[in-house]
DNA sequence: GCATTTATGTAAACGCTGTCAACATAGAAT
DNA sequence: ATTCTATGTTGACAGCGTTTACATAAATGC
């Protein structure tokens, strides 16, 4: 990385890079074009050449912050891959799935908050993993196991992202204080998610 | 209403209105100082008279957004008062509660978003209502009822406006649709709640 | 290999913004 | 009536996003 090149060579997606670094530290509305260029010993025009616009580069950078979140559930989701699928480790993916979620809120606030920020929305990849394309996933095995009735095979998965989501979403914002209510946060929703979804057998 | 009096004499709630207005209108986060004292035909100086800075003139708006939203619940809450307590009506008031909080973000997603938007956050007034309180003493209610066990009764509050909140959010960020799922969207989240929280009698 | 085109950088300017310091005015208090 | 205090104005400042004109380097065509 030689200095003093008149071109970067890799300016785009150092900038983005430099914008979850920013947002990490001092939230997504502290994120501004001059302060992206100082990061990146460049000119502000320069950034430009790369972005339409400042909301633009927002975009991607918040798009980013999905993705992180996105690789996270997947990790969640992952572990439990190699194993058969039985009603007990789909249960456990369900959970794990879940409990990634608000602990990513929790211990990533300012990138949570990137990432639901709102902001010109750039669309996701089709291919790109999203939690939800992972809830609706584990939730067919979970019908399949009959663990879930199928009349709400539809809804399941929205009503598991709403509420997880909403908690997330209520912590970040300091609404609310759920640590300590039965060891981790993620307890009171998982609990909640199985009692509203699981067939009482 | 007199014109060109140096003293605007209503100025700092003027300028919250005029924010309201504004928020609505165009997002909150096109709220600035300057528009706000052109609205309100004065000196972008004598703003900062009544408020240390923007930051905190935006927080009293987001304020009086979230207070509007509790007026809304109210509402729907005071519906139920007259009449007898009974097992029927404090569920429909439950409901009403849910549905009328979804409606909001639905119908005034912009003001639902300034309530919500991440800036200083001004504590509310104490014995100003809070979607979160109505919803405590209705589910205290439906477990003098027996409609929700009391082993719930704690944390029953918390999981109605996780999930609640949670879908009004993704709905308002336009991450998910829910109209014609089921009538309103609302009815996605009222029923989803009853299966987890009431008892299956 | 050399000329030209294209991609990507800089420099300087514009109008906008939030904020502050100095001053003006009017209503309240003594 | 005079003074004090609350609340306005004015003008300045630095920082912001964005644009236009120009500079440089890399890629492309001959």
């Amino acid at each position: 990385m030689s200095k003093n090149r008149y071109h970067h060579g890799n300016l785009k997606t150092e900038l983005v890079t430099a914008g979850l670094l920013l947002a990490d530290k001092s939230g997504f509305e502290a994120i501004s074009l001059r302060e992206l260029a100082r990061d990146t010993d460049v000119t502000p025009a320069a950034a430009l050449r790369h972005f339409d616009d400042l909301a633009h580069l927002k975009a991607e950078i918040s798009q980013n912050a999905r993705e992180e979140l996105a690789r996270q559930c997947l990790a969640a989701w992952a572990k439990f891959e190699s194993s058969e699928i039985t009603r007990e480790s789909a249960i456990e993916r369900f959970d794990s799935l879940a409990r990634c979620y608000v602990s990513f809120a929790q211990a990533h606030t300012n990138l949570f908050n990137a990432a639901f920020a709102l902001c010109e929305r750039q669309p996701a990849a089709p291919d790109d993993p999203s939690p939800f394309a992972l809830l609706e996933e584990v939730v067919e095995d979970l019908v399949s196991l009959g663990v879930i009735s199928k009349t709400l095979r539809t809804k399941a998965p929205l009503v598991a992202w709403s509420m997880v989501h909403g908690l997330a979403t209520l912590e970040s914002h300091n609404l609310v204080h759920v640590s300590g209510f039965e060891g981790d946060g993620g307890e009171l929703v998982v609990n909640a998610l199985h009692v509203a979804l699981f067939e009482t057998k």
